[in-house]
DNA sequence: AATACGGGGAT
DNA sequence: ATCCCAGTATT
């Protein structure tokens, strides 16, 4: 394809979308730089449905970016508890953050400088640009690498980096030269709900003429789907410990890894490492525990099988007070933190709604 | 180039 | 049970 005006790919999508899209997602109204930033980063990974009620919360938390920049960590994470991709939260508040002391309170209308703020790569700097401002950018998602993969063609997985490659070259190829925020949008909403990964909807396509895929009868085999590998699975001890009345106690867990930064419970990876944790921090007698059913919690990258062990009537150990990364904490006051879905799952098992007070 | 990072939905 | 999703950062 080298003649632009021969490609009609964008002004076909830009045709189904005016007549066929999505028009009320809300991010749309108003399609301001901060409001697209947000749907984009929440976006990332996660379906339309998931994010919505997500999206309306946040927002009425922390209206513009300033608001964001001048919240506290924890009431960030606690709106975005739930969501996933936590490390996402931490880039959004520090890139506001930065916007305030780099860019007057704004995000900068410019590649570079949004790709340099934390959690803004390559595809969401186009999309916000191309979205906010009408720039002209190419973005590349999970839909669009689908769009282009079945529409040209291209075998091999999307996330190898040569196929990731050329599929750029193609995204970029297309580029209309008039109504960016449209095409850009057009594209995202496709593949969702037309060019879907399973029973696309090939007969109502705008695109049909054109597809390769279609063509040939290879729609069900593109784009080529990853190579599959065994989960590993790992082993958690849940610790559970309950005082007088019947406050849990919960630790901050670190800055790094899984769950950074988040409310969660001790843990250990053995009945030793346990007993250890359980002498430095309370009194009482570690086997006098009692050994809840497992809690299985399946990651995209390994199966965690949790196993609570539950005190009741516990104290702490003089020495451990009430502290930035260790609280006793009433069941009334759980869901106000920012406790990941299988913790909040393991205690809502654990501890019925209804017991525990008068 | 491979891996870490969540949770929910679809098949 | 397995795969996938409006990806990015780290190693």
């Amino acid at each position: 394809m080298n003649a632009a005006e021969h490609d009609h790919f964008a002004e076909k999508l830009l045709a189904w979308f005016d007549a066929a899209g999505r028009h009320d997602l809300p991010w749309l109204h108003p399609r301001t730089p901060y409001r697209v930033w947000l749907s984009e980063i929440m976006l990332q990974q996660t379906q339309v449905k998931t994010v919505m009620p997500y999206f309306a919360r946040f927002l009425e938390h922390f209206p513009t970016l300033p608001d964001l920049a001048a919240a506290s960590t924890d009431q960030v994470m606690a709106q975005w508890a739930g969501l996933g991709y936590y490390a996402r939260a931490r880039n959004l508040h520090a890139a506001a953050r930065l916007c305030v002391q780099q860019h007057g309170g704004d995000l900068p209308r410019d590649f570079d400088a949004l790709v340099a703020l934390p959690g803004i790569g390559r595809s969401t700097a186009g999309a916000i640009l191309a979205q906010a401002w009408g720039d002209r950018f190419a973005i590349l998602d999970g839909n669009v690498k689908r769009v282009l993969a079945r529409y040209h063609g291209v075998a091999g997985w999307p996330g190898a980096p040569a196929v990731e490659k050329q599929l750029w070259q193609l995204a970029a190829q297309h580029l209309p030269q008039a109504r960016m925020a449209d095409y850009t949008q057009a594209q995202m909403d496709f593949g969702a709900t037309l060019c879907t990964r399973h029973d696309p909807a090939c007969m109502l396509c705008a695109l049909q003429d054109d597809c390769v895929a279609l063509r040939e009868g290879r729609v069900d085999e593109l784009p080529t789907s990853k190579p599959g590998k065994p989960l590993p699975e790992r082993i958690a001890l849940m610790l559970l410990a309950e005082n007088a009345h019947g406050e849990v106690l919960l630790l901050r867990r670190p800055p790094v890894g899984i769950w950074a930064s988040l409310w969660s419970l001790p843990q250990a990876d053995d009945h030793e490492q346990a007993r250890q944790w359980f002498a430095a921090h309370l009194q009482g007698d570690y086997d006098q525990a009692e050994a809840l059913a497992e809690i299985p919690h399946v990651f995209s990258h390994y199966r965690l099988r949790m196993h609570p062990l539950r005190w009741r009537a516990l104290a702490a150990r003089d020495a451990v007070r009430d502290n930035d990364d260790l609280r006793w904490v009433a069941r009334e006051q759980l869901p106000s933190l920012g406790l990941p879905a299988p913790i909040r799952k393991l205690l809502s098992t654990v501890i019925p709604a209804n017991a525990g007070t008068p």
